[in-house]
DNA sequence: TTGAAAGCGCTAACAA
DNA sequence: TTGTTAGCGCTTTCAA
């Protein structure tokens, strides 16, 4: 039965409505002692009795809801991944996710931010299924937000990315530490933060291994299977052993062109990717080392960041703005250690 | 501001809090003449009035949610396709999902279904990331529910399903249409109705074009790309020319395996996929001709059940209860027509 | 420590 | 056609 009501139980255990209330949610505020309280507990429980949010909300003025926008779930498995992480944080505080799918259309936005708002949510987690910049709706004005995956370019947002830095250095690393010099890198042509930071990383990681940094060495490709298989004859002329991919999809198309030119690896060539996109990354062959993006764990910090907000007076200071997350290298099969 | 309310749309606009409600909802009981109906919308325009949701239902004793429970978002991107689907049903009929992830745990789920309670959903969408029989969760007893990708056993609920069947048949097709005969069939171990029922939509393609089946062509293989890979010795063992792959995972093995042992696609083998896992399908060498599961459409039909069960009378006779999504083919190039 | 009662914002009888 | 008003189920102030 769903319709037993606090009232009901308040009756069954001969106490007030009130009582009943704070006996059922530990109110600090008032002592209840131990003997009524569990009375109240064993007599709801006997009945069956569940709160009914819709009252609850009102009667506070705001929901145990939390909004989740993003630009494109049927798209890609990243998605999901922020979803999940973002469902289970948000669960183990009590909330629930109210899960919005604009597909990257400013019209559709809108009514969903509206649609948001009408049902008095918390907070929203803003997130784009690729790591980029974003115009701040102005749908979200006056409601908690964290961006995930994205940032304002005004700054004045909490914003919660990966770390795109340390990612083109941690995969830059695991070839140089392997014993490999000469690294090439399979950067993407589209320009986004992946592009620019994973960048800096490679260079960071050759300065520290004290390579000297090698212009013809960062080739330019599409950041798909196509990109990697027109590289490999680029890869292959170069002479190089070892190669960073821009993505895992840059290395599938990799390892056919260069299965195809009769060279293996990693015997011949080490090959890095990015984004640990599983159902490609664990089951090529070789498996391919990869460093991961970590959508789950966007999803559970952006919500942390969120419910964070009340408690924290929101003059923090910039710094506390941005959540920089670890980006966490997956070894497998694909690259030789000399 | 969020702080404007229905009374206050009343107040500027000379009339009763009641009439301001019918004028703004378009009640059907209740006939408003057009210039009062004007009058209250445009002044609650200019307020920027918005309805609260909880008050709403909690008024009409139901809220405007639905909600969709899965076993696992992170792990395929199938469930993220389903939401995406769900969601945009139910926004067009002004309902918002509550989105759910229990990773197929029973005490998660219990949990999950009686948070979903509380807040009073309409219904829910019960949907499993690959399609299997379930067992009905009690939570759900008393509570419309639509079982999306999953069914019970004792059929006793509304089930929404990719038809297997007519999967493997169009699948088989598509390698005898294109003129081949001996057609190998690499079915998955693991018990399961597209086990089952893509190898029956086999065996009727077959029948359909007067082949007759052997037994011998329909190997077990695990369900990914080390099946596929596997595989490959007994394709090129066999001579076959043509391979209907359990899914797209099997088939990228297979590409694997047949490319080592110099075996070309399509000159040499056509292969044919199942799910269109984009990733993979898109973008093999040469790309997969597959068919692919209507996981988008699942959760578009799924809801759009959902929300006809308040019209239809509950007693509609069994056959109503399930309702099969037809698997699409996509055709790409490695079926070689002769 | 407990109870009575005033809302939270909206819907829907019931009257007028 | 419109207004009055009694709830929906719960929280929370104020008294007792």
């Amino acid at each position: 039965m769903g319709k037993v009501t606090l009232s009901d139980v308040a009756q069954a255990a001969g106490v007030s409505i009130a009582t009943a209330s704070w006996a059922i949610n530990d109110n600090k505020k008032v002592r209840i002692p131990e003997a009524t309280r569990v009375k109240v507990r064993k007599v709801a429980d006997r009945l069956g009795y569940r709160p009914n949010a819709l009252a609850k909300g009102l009667a506070q003025g705001a929901s145990s809801l939390i909004g989740f926008v993003a630009d494109g779930v049927a798209t890609t498995p990243f998605a999901g991944q922020m979803i999940a992480g973002a469902q289970e944080e948000a669960w183990a505080h009590g909330k629930l996710l109210l899960v919005v799918n604009t597909n990257g259309e400013t019209a559709l936005e809108e009514s969903a931010l509206a649609l948001l708002r009408e049902h008095q949510v918390q907070g929203v987690i803003y997130s784009t299924w690729y790591h980029r910049s974003v115009a701040f709706p102005k749908g979200l004005e006056g409601i908690p937000t964290v961006l995930v995956n994205c940032f304002d370019d005004d700054n004045s947002h909490a914003v919660v990315v990966p770390d795109e830095e340390q990612g083109g250095y941690a995969a830059t690393s695991e070839l140089l530490k392997a014993g490999h010099r000469r690294v090439m890198f399979l950067n993407t042509v589209s320009p986004s933060p992946a592009r620019t930071d994973r960048l800096k990383g490679y260079r960071r990681a050759l300065d520290e291994w004290g390579v000297a940094f090698d212009e013809a060495l960062v080739v330019p490709v599409r950041p798909d299977q196509d990109g990697g298989y027109a590289a490999a004859r680029t890869v292959v002329k170069s002479g190089v052993e070892a190669v960073f991919c821009h993505n895992d999809r840059v290395a599938m198309g990799l390892y056919d062109g260069l299965k195809e030119r009769g060279v293996s690896i990693p015997d011949d060539v080490s090959v890095v990717g990015f984004d640990n996109q599983e159902v490609i990354s664990a089951h090529l062959h070789p498996a391919l080392t990869t460093v991961g993006l970590p959508h789950y764990e966007l999803g559970v910090l952006g919500v942390r960041r969120l419910l964070a907000m009340d408690e924290i007076p929101s003059e923090e200071g910039a710094d506390q703005l941005r959540t920089l997350v670890e980006c966490p290298t997956v070894r497998r099969d694909s690259v030789r250690t000399l």
